[in-house]
Order: structure tokens, then C-alpha cells, then sequence
DNA sequence: CTAACTTAGTTCGGAATCGAAGTTAGTTGC
DNA sequence: GCAACTAACTTCGATTCCGAACTAAGTTAG
């Protein structure tokens, strides 16, 4: 056979109709699924491609059942465009954020959409053995092979060190039994699809920014943002250039095992002593907090404590917004992001935000922060969920 | 009038011969300038065309006398590639690294490489309206109108913060007058040609991966690079896929003015207390050195005494570089970069490099040193010139 | 030393993409 | 409420770029 050109421009794709589709037509794909161009005009700009060659393209898409119109958009001086939206019933995606203690699972049509989803108590601890057959029917059973469209992919978000490339997590602590356990492999085989996998912090990271894309599409120059997650641990995910970035082996992002003067010795999950997340994580207040008699299961107690006005809870998380705003700001003076958003559970409480923008904005320096944005999360509790189904909705669309 | 394409790609060009090339041409260019290419079947591979187009483009840059062939490379188990370069005279590039106390400045023919040097003890402090007319004297003097190809562009690096798209230095400390005076446009006309400037760290990066690159063009995989440069101050460039990352204010890679526990309260040149640079730069140590009676110029004669085995010189150098690899670790583990240089004079000393190696695979996560490599410059104290060239190089091929 | 394989580079017809000019449909300012 | 402007999208001929098949020139294994 000899020549097999990487080059290549030419696939084919199965879909309501099968019809040969160029390069092109997976970036338009995925631009709109992704919200980073919503008309004609848009994909022009963003692909670097001439207006004729989009109309052509976008009308083989919608002949062959891809994408529709759906409506028109707003005029900024000229002609409104026509804004185009993949056909919500082309396919679906499922997808899981998997947590140490929970397993919530999600069905999203094409355009990247939440349509459902259930939540469930686990242990992470009792292995991918028992936790992915569980996580596999949970997704099943949000699906109904009789009247479903196809099934076009599965993501799932792991709380622990992904390696991107392998598809499974990478010495993670509290996670017994899960190094290097090829949970995308597993995934793909289960559902007889495509699969992806990564980290919690990075999936969330992409799908707030997802949010936000969607949410003012006008400012397109926010492309580099840094997302927090501070619940009961403390991850970090690095969106550049609108894309995940994860570094030489996947472990970009790492900060939760910084050493800092404020953690003494305090012994960490991670082996070490004295790292940031003994500080300034939510399992760290839990610990605090009970040492002085307060009882908390969970973030989910700490905050409502809070929101009841309980003063030492408050005061505790004040601290740890601060120690936290510490260590970040060294990494946002170096990143030098668009926007910090700030996830997690913590991120529900104003005065850990607070506390942690206050600090970033003393601690960076000012060319760091002149135009930066600082704020809680919009996705919420369902960034990770709503990550997972972008990345594995690109994947598709890309592939 | 009306239409005017972003997406244009015909562009006209002047050189010894004008002829229209297309956009793929002058990527073609920044390719083999910066070795990131050095045969056909490179160019096929890393821009993603056809070998075909490859062959036309090629034969197109060669008839117009900017590139030739440079006999042929190693085979790999088949026919041995023609290695390409630019036509050394179809033109000529100026650079200039510019130091608190010194002004480097260089030739570089087009394919990068320095052909003539010159460096003068200045003080930063005279300011742009002295120091600049002196680098640009220098310049030409390195110049003949009457037998030279022509001046491409001139590129210069600056010893501190530097707006990007402004051209200008913000709020650099201990550079008077400099703040927000336009380097660039001074340059561009002063030269009447193109022009770039941006941050000695960021521009020493640069040179670093190009020479590495070059030295290795097998290894294509290790594209990012974490750039240290410990010299009198301390400061960092990063490589993201084979480009400078700036960030979003351009003030990406700053990592001298973290407050680190070692540093107690001692005031830094940027006004706050507590700074990185205030304990790991050099004139940190030759402050240090002067406390107990020993005395040191600059950087050099740190370095002078060290080699002649001076054992509190040695062990003060080995300190600061023990505390900086416990910041960079920081750094380090969130970047996850392929390879970490480090540069400035300090570089030269294995104590030093030692230090910072050792502690830096201490204080990281596993999987963030996993295949990292860790090595002084190879570029040396030509780090920065080279970096001007080759950023003001890929500008000009590029445009 | 030959056969099988690998890599580099070329040729040429056909398909994909472009660019200019035009149409459609808005906004802005007087 | 009209003229001038701006932006979105389409049409169509001209050009570019690709892909398959080919030549060229090496390596490797028996």
C-alpha cells in the first residue's frame, strides 16, 4: 500500500447521510459545537477561510443533516448574520465527573447541552472494578437504544494525575486500585465508541470556558484562562489558546503540592509534608474545624455553615482563600491569564473569593492583573460534567 | 477598497527577484530559519502539506534566490534528504541585547546565524535618548551600504517587563526613562525597517530552543521550554509548541518578585519586600558576599571565585541555587515543560546548576520530572542576541 | 549482491479553495 | 427618511493544492 499521507484532508463520516466531508468540515464542527463561531461570517474569521468556501461547506453540512440555522443574531452595524447550530438530534454524548465520593453521569446533544443527569454516593476506593461498571450503567440508563439517535462518544473526568496520551490516571493518591487502570480503553470498549478521559481541573477549565464562550461571544480575546477548583482538594486547569493545556506528560496544572510556610509539616495525601492542600482545601478546614469541636461531613457542611454566619467557619475559610491566593498568585504572575475563575465548592462561598482575589490582586504584580477578570465559576457544580462533554464533543467532531 | 481579506493569502514580496509567493512561502521560510525544518520532506511533515506542493513552493523560493540547497543530510534507511537554507546574502539581520550595564549588538546573516558581534559598557540609566543612538551607531558599524544585501530588520532585547504589542517597556524597575518609551517604532525608524523588541528572558528562550532545535532536529517532540535566566536579576521566557508565550499583558514568566520565607523582609528594586530576586539573583549574593568582607564586582567575578574554588563564595552560590529550585519547582510542576534551560551568568557555575537540578527533582511531582531534562545554556551569554535575531528573523520571513 | 523495504522528491490531472464582484440587509448620521 | 456606510452571505471563474503513481536513492537482511 505504501502511501499513507498524514496530510491527509479527505474523510469520511458516517451521519444521517453519509457524504464525504473535507478537513474543513470537522473545524466547522467543532467551532460551533465549541461556541467559538456561531455564524458564517464567524467561522470566515476564526478558520482563516474565504466566505465562499464556508457557504459551500456549511451547506453541504446542512444538506447533510448536521447543522441547521437557528435564527439570526444580532446586527453590529450591518446585515445580522444567521446564526447555525448543530442539529441537536444528529447524535448525543455521555459523560461522568467522577469524584471521590460521587459519580454524577450526563447526557448532552450535540450543541454541548446538558439534557440530563443523575448523581450517585460512591467510593472511589473500591476500585475501577466496581465503580465503572456502576458509572457505565448509570449512563446507560439515561439512554433508550429503541428512539435514541446514535451514540457519538463517552468523557469522563477522573479526580487524580491524568496521563492524557495513556487514557488513565498516573499515581494518584486515595485512589486505590486505579494506577494506571486504562479507564479510556475500558470506557471505549463498554459503549463501542469513542472515549476520552482527564483530569477533573482540566475538564472543568473547559467547560466553564465553554460557558463563557457562549455566554459574550463578542470578546473573543479571552482565550487564556486559569481555572481553580477548590473543593474537598485543590486542582488547577490551564486553558490556552482556547484549548487544554496539559504539558510534556500531562501533569501541567499541578499545584495543590506546593510547599508553604503556613503548612508547618503538616503530613499531605500526597506523601510530602507541608503542601498547600493541608492548608488551604476544604478537607484541610474540615480537619481544622473539628479539632475545635465544629462538625462538618463535608464541603457541602462548611458551606452552609458559613451561609449561616458561623464566624470561626468563616474566619477558617477567609485564611485559606488567603494562604490560597498566596500560592496562586505566583503562578498567575507567570501565566499571566485572562480570566481566574475560581470553582469547587469553595467558590460558593463570596468571602473565599473574596479573599483570594484580594490576595492575587496584592501579590501579583500590576501588569499581571491590569485587565484581569477574577470570579466564581458560572457552570458551577457542573463545569466538570459539561467539560467532559465539550472535550469528548471536539474529539468527535474533530475526528 | 472595500474587501479586505484576513484571510488574504497571496502576498507580494521584494527580493532579488519580486515574485508573488503565497502564504505557505514565507512559512516555509521561518521553517528553515529557525531549523524547525531543513529538507522537503521536513516541510511536508511539519506545516502539513502535500510533498507535491512542497516541491512547487520550493522551486518557486528557490528561482527567486531566497533559498538553495546545502547538499544533502543523513539517510534514515532511504534516499538522503536535500537539505535546504536561506541564500545567506539575500539580506541581513541586526540585533541587540541590551544589559543594565553592557550593550551587545550583532549581524546575523538569514539563517540565523551571528556573523559579527560588538559589546560596550553602557548605564541603562542614561536612559533611550542616549542609549539608543549608541546601539543604533554600533549597529551600523557593523554595516557597509555600499557592498551589503539589504537590512531585513532589526530585533532588540530589553531588561525588563515589555508591553509586546506596544513595543515598549511598563514600568521597568531601575531603568530610568524607559517606561512606555517606544523601543520599536524607534528602531523602525531609525532603520527604516521592520522591528521587534521584547524581554531578555523571553528572547534568550528563544535562542536557546532555536540552537536546540538545530543541534537535535530529531527530536522535534520537545517543543516546550522553561527558560532561566539568573544573571544580576532573575528573570524567565517560555517556549509553548516552538513560540514564545507572552500572556495576556505580555507580562508572562515573571518569577523574581515571589515572596519566598527565605528572603525575610529584605526591600527588592521592586519595591516590595520579601522578593525571589532578593535572595537567589546575583547581586543578591555579591551583596551578600560584601557583608562578610568579600568583594565582587558583577556576576563575572562571583563566577571568577567559584572557579578558583573560593568555599563561601561556592557554598552562598550553592544556597541561591537551592532556594531558586524550590521556586522554579513550583513553576515547574505547573508548566510541565519538556526542558528546563537555565541561562545568565550564574549558568556557568555546576554548583549552581547542581543546586537548582537537585532540588527541583525533589520538591516536583514524579510525573512533572519524569523525561524532564535539565541543563545550563548552550547558548551561553549568546543566548540573547541570538533570541533578537531569530524572533526579529521569523518576523520578517513571516510577513 | 540481490531482493525487499524505506525514505525523498517529482509529475500531472482533478478537486478544493480562493478572490473579486455582487446581493441582501442591516446601522448611522444628518 | 434618505444617503453613506458596514456587515453577512453568495456566485462563479481562476488558481492552488492535493493525491496517486512514479522515479530516485538510499538501508537492511539473508
Amino acid at each position: 500500500m505504501g502511501y499513507k499521507p498524514s496530510y491527509a484532508k479527505t474523510v469520511k463520516r458516517t451521519g444521517p447521510r453519509d457524504i464525504a466531508l473535507t478537513e474543513y468540515s470537522s473545524s466547522i464542527l467543532s467551532m460551533i459545537a465549541s461556541g467559538r463561531a456561531r455564524s458564517r461570517a464567524d467561522l470566515a474569521r476564526t478558520l482563516n477561510l474565504a466566505p465562499s468556501t464556508i457557504t459551500i461547506k456549511v451547506n453541504e453540512l446542512m444538506e447533510a443533516g448536521l447543522i441547521s440555522e437557528s435564527g439570526s443574531g444580532s446586527a453590529t452595524g450591518g446585515r445580522r448574520p444567521m446564526l447555525l447550530e448543530l442539529v441537536p438530534d444528529a447524535g448525543f454524548i455521555l459523560a461522568a465527573d467522577l469524584g471521590a465520593h460521587h459519580l454524577w453521569v450526563g447526557r448532552l446533544n450535540l450543541s454541548g447541552n446538558l439534557l440530563a443527569s443523575e448523581i450517585r454516593a460512591i467510593d472511589i476506593n473500591d476500585g475501577p472494578g466496581v465503580v465503572l461498571p456502576q458509572a457505565a450503567a448509570m449512563m446507560r440508563a439515561l439512554t433508550d437504544p429503541a428512539v435514541d439517535p446514535p451514540l457519538r462518544g463517552v468523557g469522563m473526568s477522573l479526580p487524580g494525575p491524568v496521563n492524557f496520551a495513556q487514557g488513565a490516571l498516573d499515581s494518584p493518591s486515595r485512589m486505590r486500585g486505579w494506577h494506571e487502570f486504562k479507564v479510556r480503553n475500558w470506557l471505549a470498549e463498554e459503549f463501542g465508541t469513542l472515549a476520552v478521559v482527564d483530569n477533573d481541573a482540566n475538564m472543568m477549565a473547559l467547560g466553564e470556558h465553554t460557558l463563557r464562550q457562549r455566554e459574550s461571544p463578542d470578546s473573543k480575546v479571552r482565550q487564556n484562562t486559569l481555572f481553580l477548583k477548590a473543593g474537598a482538594a485543590i486542582g488547577c486547569g490551564l486553558i490556552i489558546d482556547g484549548q487544554a493545556y496539559r504539558g510534556a506528560t500531562g501533569a501541567a496544572g499541578d499545584i495543590a503540592h506546593v510547599q508553604i510556610p503556613a503548612a508547618g509539616d503538616a503530613p499531605c495525601s500526597c506523601g510530602n509534608r507541608g503542601c498547600l492542600e493541608t492548608v488551604a482545601s476544604g478537607s484541610a478546614i474540615i480537619r481544622d474545624l473539628a479539632a475545635v469541636g465544629i462538625d462538618a461531613a463535608d464541603v457541602n457542611d462548611v458551606v452552609l455553615q458559613v451561609n449561616n454566619g458561623d464566624p470561626h467557619t468563616t474566619t477558617r475559610v477567609r485564611t485559606a482563600g488567603r494562604i490560597l491566593g498566596q500560592t496562586l498568585s505566583i503562578v498567575v504572575n507567570f501565566v499571566n491569564p485572562d480570566v481566574v475563575v475560581l470553582g469547587g465548592g469553595l467558590s460558593q462561598l463570596e468571602p473565599y473569593v473574596a479573599a483570594v482575589r484580594s490576595q492575587l490582586y496584592e501579590s501579583c504584580h500590576p501588569l499581571a492583573t491590569k485587565n484581569i477578570v477574577i470570579e466564581a465559576s458560572l457552570a458551577g457544580s457542573q463545569a466538570g460534567l459539561l467539560g467532559a462533554g465539550q472535550l469528548c464533543l471536539r474529539t468527535v467532531l474533530a475526528s
